[in-house]
DNA sequence: ACGTTGACTGAACAAGTGTTTAGCATGCTG
DNA sequence: CAGCATGCTAAACACTTGTTCAGTCAACGT
């Protein structure tokens, strides 16, 4: 357990200190993980942490920005090229799901996604507004091709449908306890995707139409 | 700032700590607040905090089946009596904001129940299953009268609609930035409200209405 | 009046925190 | 080769943490 590094591993040094500061910060927040926990993650010494990003609140900062051009990178490809996802409307309430079907499943980006909305950080602040952009911009879109309407209040309807999408994110423990099963695995989706589709097709008072079988 | 309790207090000294307790971990989560810091905040020493509840832990265990007493009461109380609010269509999608409703707009509650449905502690994952079961409740009831319709997947739909209504619990403060409104102010509750509803009622589709004038 | 109980405090303790310092290699550059 | 920067470590520092301990004070029952 006190060395973490694999035997052939070609990142720097300062490379796995930010990448396991990355996973740790994700899973129990920067207050919950010490300099020398993550120093015995990367294998090296508590110092070198400190060498490397100056003070723990340094390498919380450099993760940040790491983590949010990461985001922005996934995002990007996404948007740019053809981006048969974004813009369909079976895709609205997805736009978190599509992010993260980009990364591997055991990514632990989501996570600290996860927290950096939660927690009260100037990186978070950046990112939440970044995605009601998107949001607004989606929405708009699909309303100039007819297939949605921004209804009243455009941006509380933006703002509504990208905090149902989050929801998910911020949620996904809770609801796979209750659900039994998580909504992010490819099943869960389906079923999550499948309701969040009729209710946005036609509101909840509609009938329930048959399963459609593909 | 040292002694927090005013001239006149008629709670115990170990109520004082218990609250003050829960409006500090409510802010900042237990592992932000030193016991010292509650000790000061309720105007007493650090060693008669553990000499009433044991420990710092048992201090939160006794916090979190405070809340979650205060919770099931006023839970109860909009549940029980004529129960005007729950079962009311328009009321769907704010089964939280009811909730909140019933406290002081300071009350350090809601910014307790944030925490518990986001750590993973065991009185969080008693609220969160207490929470889908009322919305289940909901949905089947409103299922019955005829006023929605459950969907192919009744229980995912009724964990939509509950993750999309603690949504707004749990991002608030975001979206009163990028909003420039609180929506658990007044003004705040009835567009978000009417954009919810409008979504529920008929979909993303439907032409907006015109708005309505009370 | 005495003794016991309970609320309460100041001081101390061991452990863990982020950070500093001095020093050891190693490899590049003059 | 000398010199200097770089990557890195062990040890220590000052501080905060949760918790313990000995003891004071007031209230209450006998």
């Amino acid at each position: 357990m006190l060395y973490m590094r694999s035997v052939k591993d070609d990142r720097t040094a300062r490379a796995v200190i930010r990448d396991e500061a990355l996973r740790l910060f994700g899973a129990h927040g920067p207050d919950g993980v010490s300099v020398r926990q993550i120093a015995a993650a990367a294998g090296v010494s508590p110092a070198l942490v400190v060498h490397h990003f100056g003070s723990k609140e340094g390498l919380r900062e450099v993760v940040d920005q790491h983590v949010l051009d990461t985001f922005d990178e996934a995002l990007a490809e996404m948007t740019q090229p053809g981006a048969p996802d974004l813009y369909d409307p079976a895709a609205t309430g997805s736009l978190a799901e599509a992010v993260l079907r980009h990364l591997p499943s055991d990514s632990p980006l989501p996570g600290y996604l996860r927290r950096l909305l939660l927690d009260d950080s100037e990186a978070g602040r950046i990112l939440f507004r970044r995605l009601f952009t998107v949001s607004q911009g989606v929405l708009s879109t699909l309303s100039q091709a007819g297939l949605a309407s921004e209804g009243n209040d455009p941006a509380v309807r933006a703002a509504f449908l990208m905090a149902n999408d989050l929801a998910v994110l911020l949620l996904r423990d809770r609801l796979t306890e209750v659900l039994g099963v998580d909504p992010f695995s490819p099943d869960g989706m389906r079923r999550w995707a499948s309701e969040v589709l009729a209710v946005y097709g036609s509101g909840l008072l509609a009938a329930a139409p048959r399963q459609e079988e593909p």
